[in-house]
DNA sequence: AATGAATGAGCATTCATTCAT
DNA sequence: AATGAATGAATGCTCATTCAT
């Protein structure tokens, strides 16, 4: 009845179907308050599926993150411009990220949560050398030149990303609407900081 | 066998025991890696002692929550000053917290893991209205004196918070050895903000 | 309701029917082909209770062989006597057990089952120097004295252990009633070989 | 692209490969230990193919058991010299089996793990009159010439084939070398016995 | 108040089997 | 004939909670 491309379609769908339903119901019940069959039916599959794609629970939680982090990533390297003033080019990826976790703010609380978590001492994070490395590499230099204070990369990279995190939950949880100007304001805020 | 008051005493340290054990096995495993048996081994007590004192493990939670709450709301009413200049004001009081954070890096641990989990939905912060009073009062003054950002105050309150714990997590894990002066200088980058 | 002695005697019962109702359904189902809530089911407990008492089924199990193995030795030592010819004793012995066998036949048929399994070769034989030492011993003191046959112990235990196995089998399904003669007859021809 | 002959041979080669992994796959592993993607991936076979040969795993255990069982019959009858005298006819084919036996462990060890299952009480044997009838056969005629001990059949048989797979067990793990007249030994006192 | 044995619902995961291709 | 993605029932096991003592 379907045609094979069609399928050939379908069958990437599931997995993203099981990410997409992972993300919407972790973000809200937490990870330990999601239960696979949870998943399996917001997915609208069974629940023996699932470990077609993912080995188990805790795999399929890193593929979610990893799968994010490089959306991020992707934000990143496409709003990288290090010819410009770091200042400038700071805040043009500051809001570039607060612009992409605004429009689904599930993947800012996953992110959140995941780091907040016991997995993130496993090797995703640890032995990772590819989720962190385009925004350590921006700092690194940016720390050899003198423009940022001369913190350890990890605590620049929280204290730029944690403000985000903060607006994109008040933006949504507190009704506040945020302005175009605002939102500069506190990319230029957080610079200062 | 024991005299009146000492097991009145005694009664008071099984309830802090509990509440101790819970804080440190929460931080490290969380909520759901933490199972009621684990928590009555390390407090030295039967499983079933913890449901003398509270109804289930939710609320014994929620009680930790309210514990530490209340240990900060003492903190800031202690340096709370209004008859000094907000500015000032502020730094000590922010100062004050990363003090108290930084004595027992559990607390801020536990307090941004209970902050990002479906707990939060519940009564604890919604219904309440008293764990968040104090603070809530010096910024509402604050902001009607123009003294601050015209924002909502859940907002004002995360934007000052969620930079504390960050350096907190810092100051443990990366081995960020915090001196008086950069802490001033954070609090002034902070208000800066 | 219940006096405390007999309380103590059920709280003991527990783990013996749990094992009972192993024995039983282990030897007509398989290991794998019995469920822990069969069990649990059979002795007349949850299915939690025998996490109780055993760490979890493969501990359980071996359990249970153990158990039996420790019958066996008793009536080893029991029936034991160095001092008379080694063939006398030896029948003795044979019969012994094979009486043994006869009043529960699942014990053999367990411990068959068990020993052509994969549990085997985990720690219960292979670092056990308790279980098999007995017979070990018996059959080492009679090589040194030449009244065996130049065979490594546990071939000579296997070769002796097998037929008695085999009778108890037939002994039961194919409705052979074994006469005490003729048990003295299979005895010698044991020995004999 | 494949001449018919060939592809005939290829699918008969394709079962003899499911068979020849669940062998290998169940001697080590137990029925219920081995899976049905195990046997699969050891034969290079996708897992939908076993169902193209067998109906379901049971009915693939009983064809591999059955497989073995006529190879032992071949043994019996091409080594079967019924003019013979019984004494010597029956050692020349308990040797042929000990030696068939040896050449492919896993073949006894199999059998002996079958029989000890609960699979056994199924067709294959009691219903079957094929598999056993050609060694009943032979024992029949012995019994009736008052050859051998007036036992039921299936025990002679027990009786004479439980020490060959005990001698094959010792022979791979106990690093046991047989020479051919320690075979001979072992067939005499089998005999005897 | 304190205990800890007992419970049984719920979990993550496995696996024999099916079926569209 | 051959595939392997998909299934969902069944499994071993955990754990918050209860309750007789």
């Amino acid at each position: 009845k379907i045609k094979p491309s069609e399928t050939r379609i379908k069958v990437k769908d599931k997995k993203k179907a099981i990410l997409e339903a992972s993300l919407s119901l972790i973000t809200s019940h937490g990870f330990h308050g999601t239960s696979m069959k949870m998943i399996a039916k917001k997915a609208h599959i069974a629940a023996g599926t699932i470990y077609v794609y993912f080995a188990n629970k805790e795999e399929m939680i890193k593929a979610l993150y990893q799968e994010i982090g490089m959306e991020i990533n992707e934000i990143i390297s496409t709003h990288n411009k290090p010819e410009l003033q770091f200042s400038v080019n700071f805040m043009s990826i500051w809001t570039s990220i607060l612009d992409f976790y605004r429009m689904d703010p599930r993947k800012p609380e996953f992110i959140t949560q995941f780091t907040y978590s016991p997995y993130i001492n496993d090797e995703v994070n640890v032995g990772d050398n590819g989720l962190l490395e385009p925004i350590k590499t921006i700092f690194k230099e940016a720390k050899n030149n003198g423009l940022v204070k001369n913190l350890p990369i990890p605590s620049l990279i929280a204290l730029s990303h944690s403000p985000i995190t903060a607006l994109v939950r008040m933006n949504k949880s507190q009704h506040l609407h945020l302005t175009d100007v605002e939102i500069r304001e506190y990319a230029q805020a957080c610079w200062d900081a």
